[in-house]
DNA sequence: GCTTGACACAAACGATCGTTTCATTTACCG
DNA sequence: CGGTAAATGAAACGATCGTTTGTGTCAAGC
């Protein structure tokens, strides 16, 4: 059963990397040891510390590589906006969510998991200087986009809402069987059918609310 | 250094509760060893399995522990909701974000760390059931109290708007460095100042929000 | 054909995990 | 005071963690 360099057409570095991040977005990264990974791409444990030189250093391999990709997405969508002055709060907000409901559907490109594990990363919050350098350029464009159409807000209650929406976005699209899903399914199964548009509203009414509502 | 039976009028098992609701808050669960907590309570190793049983068995006894605690907050509020036939969605939020808010502030009752165990728990949807069963009766007053100020809405989109709304509020209150608040702390500092009203803000836009906003 | 370097494997390292065992101490009661 | 049960501490259990070591294998370059 064990292969020759090339078993598929992949290399092990890819693999390891496939493997590890549709594993870290099930169950943290924490929850997966180096054998569980290795096990399931069925080579030696000693080859994420060959490929990788360890653990930490696999988790920034693969959020370099996926970089491109999750900003190719984005970028497509944030062109649409920047070109078209009478972009509504509603179509930013599409830009947001969409992008990122298409990468965790993406099945063939294999793109799928990489929602969750990036919602697995920043479960430690030692990550996060990683990951705001990671996404810097698409983030800056798309506050700009966004203070555009929310002009009513402080720019510190808007910062405000853009992390609390990005942050709820990664987890309940990026994580089908985290907290959010498991609650509805006891309790209102089927709720969570259409998410990236009931998403979506959601977000207008949130980002559409003044930055005060006392009084 | 190691004390009687009783040091300063709490026993162990009480001790031993406190000290790892800090820690599972801080860290998480798996983030936490069982020698991390009788280390800090200043006990053995062997207190947690003689008090409890097991590792699993301590954070039940600890929901348990708090239950109570954290309903009478909410009962007071749901009363004077329910009291209130024109009650506005603001004041219904305010319910459901102040007490969590409060009990996250409560540093003398020693309720401080309660919500960030809370959602620390509620990252493994193993410990769902349980949790569900603990807070059952205030939820279903909740859900009552907000579906008259909300009658614009389907009941599955309200279940979701909720189960969005309750995974935030207790991650974004509870876990003062999680992602959240890491990514302003670089970001926007300052800008998750008064939390409970910018929270409350928030929601209130997103419940307005119809069921669906397309076309 | 031999050498070289990239790559993979099995095996073991020390550390730490949750848990168990057992002897000892403490508090209470007749 | 003596006896008993609850409570505690010290030590060790097997399992698993991330990591390291050493050896074998394969393809390419001279």
């Amino acid at each position: 059963m064990t292969a020759t360099t090339t078993e598929i057409g992949k290399t092990t570095r890819i693999r390891l990397m496939q493997v590890a991040e549709k594993l870290f977005a099930e169950r943290g990264i924490d929850g997966v040891s180096i054998r569980d990974i290795t096990n399931e791409a069925d080579v030696s444990s000693a080859s994420i510390h060959y490929h990788f030189g360890s653990k930490a250093e696999l988790v920034a391999a693969i959020l370099d590589w996926r970089a491109a990709e999750v900003g190719a997405r984005r970028a497509t969508w944030l062109d649409q906006i920047e070109s078209n002055l009478d972009a509504s709060l509603r179509q930013v907000l599409e830009a947001f969510v969409i992008p990122t409901a298409e990468m965790a559907a993406d099945i063939e490109g294999g793109g799928q998991f990489h929602i969750g594990f990036l919602a697995a990363v920043l479960a430690n919050p030692a990550h996060m200087p990683l990951m705001i350098a990671a996404f810097e350029p698409y983030t800056h464009r798309f506050e700009i986009a966004l203070a555009r159409v929310t002009p009513h807000l402080d720019p510190n209650v808007r910062e405000l809402r853009l992390a609390l929406a990005k942050d709820m976005v990664n987890r309940v699209i990026g994580q089908p069987d985290g907290p959010v899903h498991a609650w509805l399914e006891i309790r209102a199964p089927g709720a969570d059918d259409e998410l990236p548009e009931r998403l979506i509203d959601f977000l207008t009414g949130a980002f559409s609310a003044p930055s005060d509502n006392k009084s």
